[in-house]
DNA sequence: TTATATTTGCTAACAGTGTTAACTTAACCA
DNA sequence: TGGTTAAGTTAACACTGTTAGCAAATATAA
């Protein structure tokens, strides 16, 4: 029975281009622009076929979100695991941290900026779990060569993405002005403060 | 002549009403929910008049925007000409800056959220200058007290408000979980962690 | 092979959105 | 009172997400 697997590997296919459809839009238009017509425009296809696909709009910004949470995490991991010493990693999980935010505007915004995901909804994404779980790990390694091991673990996770998504939003919504390297100075600065008053305290 | 000035007070009570009456819908259902229509059946005028108070719809929120942006000049100025010493000035605008965003959640989220306002703009609206004034004479009072002067005094203020609309960003997607006090610990850490690298360094 | 059932994709519509052209009516002024 | 301006209306345009209903192609069963 080959039928009913190519029927499947075909429906995988269409997905797959009503994906690759709206990406194309979202990277010349950017996301407000997206919208079901131009991506059934753009597959030749009518409209509906689109919902046969996904439930809604929402279900593709979805699965961007997914993408976008996984190619982080793996990013992150990568860095995080280049270095031993806790102070290092986060250092390093900072960087590309803000690296992927500025190589990937889509992808952030959408996971940071649209999406605007409720709690319940955070915590059903299991790829963005993985992404918290990268970081949340550095810091714990960080906490246990501190010389104060009694710190709220969960705060400082807290107050380290905080500046990190902090730093990387108010510096997208600034137009291409200062350059790269002063921002990247913005960042260094913030964030050995965190480490310092983590590590040393 | 007081005819031509009743004119252009009823204009501008019209002008106010329309405002009034979109905020109503904002509070009741959030900015994305706002519309032109909804405002017109509101004040019981056909749409097009509203056309004739404000260019477009963007007009409208920037006129909140602006709104929410002295609302948050003044609170800041207020709060930081209770003290004297540049740290505790550094740490009482970190607290009013949070309160007043989760107090009034609707103007935070235009400001910072939704208008994603390009720099040009952002220069161009005397509003928001003012607002930035208010954390960069508090961040330039703390560089002078400090024990190295040479500090890049815009890397700073950067940081510091990077750091502020961080907290409050993520901590905006989370639903109400964590009691208010355990939230307002997450900022302590962070905005103490900051002030002693700016000062005791 | 033919008849039935199912899937596939379409058109067209519904209920919204921002925005504007064209028209009517009311108010004003000479 | 007649002519001009301003105020406010209806109705449309061009979009948006979403879905009901129908036609054609395909697969299954007799």
């Amino acid at each position: 029975m080959g039928i009913a697997e190519r029927k499947i590997r075909q429906k995988e296919e269409f997905r797959a281009s009503i994906l690759e459809a709206a990406w194309l839009q979202v990277l010349t238009d950017g996301w407000q622009s997206l919208s079901i017509r131009k991506i059934a425009d753009a597959i030749e296809y009518s409209v509906p076929v689109i919902y046969s696909h996904f439930e809604n709009k929402e279900a593709i910004l979805l699965e961007f979100t997914k993408e976008g949470c996984q190619k982080l995490a793996d990013h992150l991991q990568l860095v995080k695991d280049k270095h031993i010493e806790p102070a290092a990693q986060l250092e390093a999980i900072a960087n590309a941290y803000w690296d992927f935010a500025f190589e990937h505007k889509e992808y952030y915004q959408l996971m940071f900026g649209l999406g605007i995901p409720a709690c319940e909804q955070v915590n059903s994404i299991s790829e963005m779990k993985n992404m918290t779980m990268v970081m949340m790990s550095a810091i714990k390694n960080a906490i246990s060569v501190s010389k104060n091991k009694d710190v709220d673990f969960f705060l400082k996770y807290h107050t380290y993405l905080s500046i990190l998504h902090g730093l990387v939003s108010i510096e997208m919504i600034q137009k291409e002005g200062k350059p790269a390297e002063h921002k990247k100075m913005i960042l260094q600065d913030a964030i050995s403060g965190f480490i310092q008053s983590l590590i040393l305290k």
